[in-house]
DNA sequence: TTGTACGCGTTATCAC
DNA sequence: GTGATAACGCGTACAA
C-alpha cells in the first residue's frame, strides 16, 4: 500500500502539498500538481476511504434498506428495477452504495446505527416494514433519508403515481364499455389505501356501481392469493366483467383460475394488471397494465438523497410522484 | 456523535480500557467490562468502522460487482435472486455489501482500486465482462475474489451445474419420444459452451443426430432473439419437434412466435426452458425448464468468499458446482 | 505557493 | 487488570 507521504517522499515535497494537489486544491501551482498527480499514478496511489472519511466527516457512501419479510423481495422485478436506478444514479454521482441491515457484525442493533457505524452520508429505504420502530426512528434522526412509496410525514418520498394510475385504469375500460369492475387490492399500505381510494373516487365520478363484494383482497406478489379471490369473483351470480390486479405477478394467479374455469381473456372476462413488469409485454395476449417507471423511481431516490446531503440547511423536503403510463394490451375487450 | 474516549471518562477509566472491554477482551475483569458496555449502550456508543478499520485492516465489507451492459442486469430474476442468497449469507457472518464500480468518486477507475478505495475485505463478481482486463485484473489481485458462473485459472467460483442441466434436459426430451432436438444457446460464453457440450456429448450418447441447423444462436435474457431463431427453425422443412431455449425469458420470444405460426405447445411443438424463474411455474402450460438454485449459488459465493478472507493462507481455491434439478411441466409431449 | 503540526476514533503494544 | 502512548492515512488550520 502506497501512502500520500510516499509520494511526498518521492516528489520531495511535503505530504499537505500532495493531499492538496490531489484533491485538485488551488493553492498549488499548476506544474507541482501535474507532477504529483502523474507521479501519484505511476507509484498506483489509491486513497483510503477509511482515513478519508474519519477526516473529513463524508463518506461519499449511501445505505439501502431492502428488507423482504416475503423473503423474495429482490426477485420482484418491480424493486429490483429501482435499485438498478439508484445504482446507476449514485454511481454518476460519484457515491458508493451499501446494503444497511438490522445488526451490526452479529449483534443485533437499529438500523440508524448501522448506517452511522459505516459513516453512510444518507439512506435509501426501498422496501421495509415502515411500522418497524427502528425504521422510524431512522426516518426521524439527522440522517438524510428517502422513502420509496411510503410517505413519513414532512420528509422526503418517491411515490408512484398511485392515484393517476388507478384513475387511468379504471376511465379506459369504462370507455371500454364495462360497467361491472372488479378491484383485487394487495394488503393494506399506504400505497393500497391511495389505489383503493382513486379507484372508488374514479368510479364514483363515473356513475358505476361497485358492490362490495367486488373489492377483494389480496397480497402483493403472491399470485396465489389473487387465485382465490378470482375464483370468488368469477364463481358470483352476477359476476364482473373485468378484474383489475394488485400486480402483473398476481394476474398470473388470477389467470390460472380462469382458465380453469373455462374461460378465455379477453373474450369472456377482461383483465388489468399493475407494474408492467417486463413479463406484462410479453405475455399473449399482451397484459393491459399501468407501467411504473421503476428505473426513474430509482434515479429520483438517489437524486433527492443526494441533493438532501449536499444542501442540508436548504433542501426542503418534497413529495415527489413519478408517472407512468397506461399500457394498453390485449386484455380488455371492449363491450 | 459519542466516542470511546467519552465512555472513558464517564466511567472514570482509560480509553485502551475501554475499548478493551468493548470487544470483550479477557484482559479485562468481568465487573469493569459490565460496568462499561452497560454505561456505553446507556450513552448511545455506536462504534465508527473507519476508525476501526483504518486500524485494523478489516472492513467486514464484501464487495459485489455487478455489471450490466444490457442495462437491466438487476431486472432479471436469476442475478437478483443469487443477490438475495449473498444478502442472506453476508448479513448472517456480520458482513456488509458495498457495490464496486470501476470508478472512484467522478474518475475512472479500475474495479481492484475502487475496492481498495473502500477497504473491501473480498469481492465476490457476480456478473460482469469476465474478459475485462479490469476484471481479471482483480481476479489476479490479492484480493479474495469469487467469481459466479465463470472459471478462472485456479480461483474460487460457484457454477450452476450446466453440464448435468443439458444432460437431464436431453435425456428426459429422449424419453419423452423425441430425437429431433434443436438448442437455441445464448452468447459465447464459459456457461453456453458449457451446455453446448453437454448437449452435444448427451445426443451422442443416445445417438440423437443433430442437423448443425438446429443449433442456433440467440442472446440471453432478449427474447427478441430467440423468438428470430425459433421462427427459422419453425420455417425448416425437417422442423424439430423439440426446442431447448437459452433462458425462460428467452422462452417467452419464442412462445410469440410459435403462437403466430399457429401452432400449440404442446401438441404442436414442444419447448424447455432455463433456470426455472418464477414465471415459469405459473406459466400455462408449466413450462419444463431447469432449476437453478440461484438462492444457494448465492450463499455459496458469500460463504467461500468470507471463508477465504478468514482464513488465507489455508484456503485452497475451489470450484464449486451448484446443483439444480429439472422441472417436468406440460411443455413436452410425448410422442 | 508550500510546509508544520495536529486531530479524526480506534486498536495494539508495552509498561506498570 | 489497567493505563499511557503510538500508530493507522488523511485533510486542514495556520505558519512561513
Amino acid at each position: 500500500m502506497i501512502r500520500i507521504k510516499d509520494i511526498a517522499k518521492a516528489c520531495g515535497v511535503s505530504v499537505s502539498t500532495v493531499s492538496k494537489a490531489l484533491n485538485r486544491s488551488h493553492e498549488i501551482s499548476g506544474d507541482t500538481t501535474r507532477k504529483i498527480v502523474e507521479k501519484a499514478n505511476k507509484m498506483g496511489y489509491i486513497a483510503n476511504s477509511s482515513a478519508r472519511s474519519l477526516k473529513t466527516k463524508r463518506s461519499q457512501n449511501l445505505g439501502l434498506i431492502f428488507v423482504d419479510n416475503s423473503d423474495s423481495g429482490l426477485g420482484h422485478e418491480y424493486f429490483s428495477i429501482i435499485l438498478n436506478g439508484i445504482k446507476m444514479e449514485a454511481e454518476r454521482q460519484g457515491y458508493d452504495l451499501t446494503f444497511i441491515s438490522n445488526k451490526i457484525g452479529s449483534s443485533k442493533n437499529s438500523y440508524l446505527n448501522h448506517a452511522r457505524y459505516r459513516g453512510c452520508d444518507g439512506v435509501i429505504i426501498v422496501s421495509a416494514d415502515f411500522q418497524d420502530p427502528k425504521i422510524m426512528a431512522l426516518v426521524n434522526s439527522d440522517m438524510p433519508t428517502v422513502t420509496i412509496d411510503y410517505q413519513f410525514h414532512n420528509k422526503t418520498a418517491i411515490m408512484s403515481d398511485n392515484k393517476k394510475g388507478l384513475e387511468e385504469i379504471v376511465k379506459h375500460v369504462y370507455e371500454m364499455g364495462h360497467r361491472r369492475i372488479a378491484f383485487i387490492h394487495g394488503e393494506d399500505t399506504d400505497v393500497t389505501r391511495q389505489r383503493l381510494a382513486s379507484f372508488y373516487k374514479a368510479c364514483e365520478e363515473l356513475d358505476i356501481n361497485v358492490p362490495i363484494e367486488y373489492i377483494r383482497s389480496a397480497e402483493y406478489h403472491i399470485p396465489k392469493y389473487s387465485g382465490i379471490a378470482t375464483r370468488e369473483l368469477l364463481e358470483m351470480e352476477n359476476r364482473p366483467t373485468c378484474i383489475i390486479y394488485p400486480d402483473d405477478y398476481s394476474y398470473m394467479g388470477g389467470l390460472t383460475e380462469i382458465e380453469k374455469h373455462g374461460f378465455k381473456i379477453p373474450e369472456d372476462i377482461s383483465v388489468v394488471g399493475y407494474d408492467g413488469i417486463y413479463l406484462s409485454r410479453i405475455l399473449r395476449p399482451k397484459l393491459t397494465t399501468y407501467v411504473q417507471d421503476s428505473v426513474q423511481i430509482g434515479l429520483m431516490a438517489a437524486n433527492k438523497l443526494i441533493e438532501m446531503i449536499m444542501h442540508p440547511k436548504t433542501y426542503l423536503s418534497e413529495q415527489i410522484t413519478i408517472n407512468g403510463y397506461l399500457q394498453k394490451g390485449q386484455t380488455v375487450k371492449r363491450i
